[in-house]
DNA sequence: ATGAAAGCGCTAACAC
DNA sequence: GTGTTAGCGCTTTCAT
């Protein structure tokens, strides 16, 4: 690889004069600076970040770390918008991958401190919270989709899947739904818990309620070898006389399978059932017809708020406090509008 | 952070002696070699790239380096297959993103070159060739579904999807259909002649053709803002007094509208018309229901041979082959077995 | 405006 | 079995 000498003894100076050139220092005769250019261009030279890190300690890098390799691209936006807002710094991302193991995840912050990253961005999958080990003190570090450990305070970034279950309940109430129904998620991942109480919260500010015999279940079983069960609690509630106006969905593909349930019925959506989804997994919700009306999950932004944050907190201290970023509704065409 | 000359002070050693011990050198005794261990636990030392890199010229580093940040997650199976396999390695990764434009993949080239990365992983979210200046000369690179520019010859990895459309129709005319739709993807990425042309070439096997009036538009316009009509187009052709007993899809989106195509008009998959997709979007193929016969792409595999490539050509010179990894049909619910 | 020397963290080569 | 010297590519400090 060439170095700062070789241009250094292309453009005829020293090799301080190079580094001069390159940092834009003004003290450098007009007519210098030209012929180290050159040199440096004709001869293609890149300053060697493992030197410029010894000088100054900084290594310009940011490790992005992730719980779980998924086989399902769930919150790969997050890392859509850390990349698309660290293209605009000067930083580099270093991914590293802790499988979920907490032994793998000792390996993974050894590999980042040994690339002296300046910061870390942990991302987890699912919102959960982190189990004591998982991060560690001694790297910057800023949370996205998780919860600190106990006794640890840390900035970290979330969802308001709250605000934008009460959206999507506006929506669908000023829309003339009153019979309202619920698939629920696995009851192992944190969001399921957050999304039933949210969705309930919601009615009640409307005086509506969730009956129990219309609350069903989406999916079961353990974690990452879950089952959906959505087409059948679905259909066979579908198959009753009473049934209600719109199906509020767990998830989106909980929306899919309900909708191929009413498909397998005969039955139309929206004009027999309504649906509306959660996430915003626009290969399902865009794709799909009717296309889905769901909550979208704000993933992008979030990953642009962890860029934004990292840097600040590189330059000094944080607020350890959740930052919430807004979930949305995107009206689509699953929910029908009752009004006359 | 803490450095080798800390440590080599707490256990009362040289520093050079530290670096025995990090790197299993035989000739330090027992006793020392304990001390120096314990010194560089208690201490947390990890020993800095930055200075190795300079020292060996090798950064340990591999570098990925992507053309899009797509709004859906197609082919980031790729980059988990990457990372994977590269965990089981002393790699590291650095990711990179040119955004599809010329310019930023210079920048890219520069960000990869500064941390002197020992090879590049030029990932493509479509297979397609690429453009001149995409790649860099001067870096060791293996492309990973895409071609090399013109007049280059480089080491790539690309899907056999002719194979996997052979099994697919191998399949479809096993379980007796012989009246065949095909449902294309838009004609602006490269896969739709690939995958038309290998399916027309299967048929032509079994002594069977694709009539024109059963080969259908599924997605048009301009790349990343493309329009899918194959909700529009199946819903026109199922409602003829004539139509195939089996669809192939050039994707699974594609599939999937299809299958809404038959729902809205009262049909069911796969006994009224049966569905074959094509890249195993799981989300959708096992999610729908019927669940999704398809065709699966095997960017998993792609990923992982990727990096057992770039290890091979960081040793040492690899043959500039097209790497052909196998598609496989995956036989689910949604093609209807029409023998007696 | 430019250069020389010293040192960042580490190890190869050579002592002892 | 262990320590010393020198130098990797670069910048800081101090000359010139």
């Amino acid at each position: 690889m060439v170095g700062i000498k070789d241009v250094a003894a292309v453009a005829g100076v020293s090799d301080r004069t190079v580094s001069r050139v390159v940092h834009n220092d003004k003290r450098v005769d007009a007519a210098t600076r030209a012929r180290v250019s050159d040199a440096i261009v004709q001869l293609g030279y890149v300053p060697n970040r493992g030197a410029l890190l010894m000088r100054h300690n900084r290594s310009g890098v940011i490790g992005v770390m992730t719980d779980v390799v998924s086989t399902t691209p769930y919150s790969t936006d997050i890392i859509r918008g850390i990349q698309a807002a660290i293209e605009k710094t000067d930083f580099s991302i270093l991914t590293v991958n802790t499988a979920g193991h907490p032994e793998q995840a000792r390996r993974c912050w050894r590999e980042l401190k040994g690339h002296r990253v300046d910061a870390v961005i942990f991302v987890t999958m699912f919102q959960r919270q982190l189990a004591p080990g998982e991060t560690d003190p001694s790297v910057k570090t800023i949370l996205v989709n998780c919860h600190p450990e106990p006794g640890t305070e840390l900035p970290h970034i979330l969802p308001d899947e709250a605000l934008g279950m009460d959206r999507a309940v506006d929506a669908a109430v000023a829309a003339g739904h009153r019979k309202i129904g619920y698939v629920r998620l696995n009851p192992t991942i944190m969001a399921a818990d957050i999304r039933e109480t949210a969705l309930r919260r919601a009615l009640a500010r409307h005086d509506l309620a969730l009956p129990a015999k219309w609350c069903l279940s989406g999916a079961e079983g353990p974690i990452f070898r879950d089952k959906f069960v959505a087409f059948d609690t679905v259909t066979d509630l579908l198959r009753q006389p009473e049934s209600p106006s719109v199906l509020f969905c767990g998830n989106d593909e909980i929306a899919l399978q309900a909708f191929s349930a009413a498909a397998g019925l005969g039955l139309r959506v929206p004009s027999d059932i309504s649906l509306i989804g959660f996430d915003d997994f626009t290969v399902v919700t865009e794709i799909m017809r009717p296309t889905l009306s769901t909550v979208a999950l704000p993933y992008f932004d979030m990953g642009r708020k962890a860029v934004e944050l990292v840097q600040e907190l590189i330059e000094g201290p944080v607020a350890t406090l959740p930052y919430l970023t807004a979930c949305h509704y995107i009206s689509r065409e699953s929910l029908r509008d009752m009004n006359p």
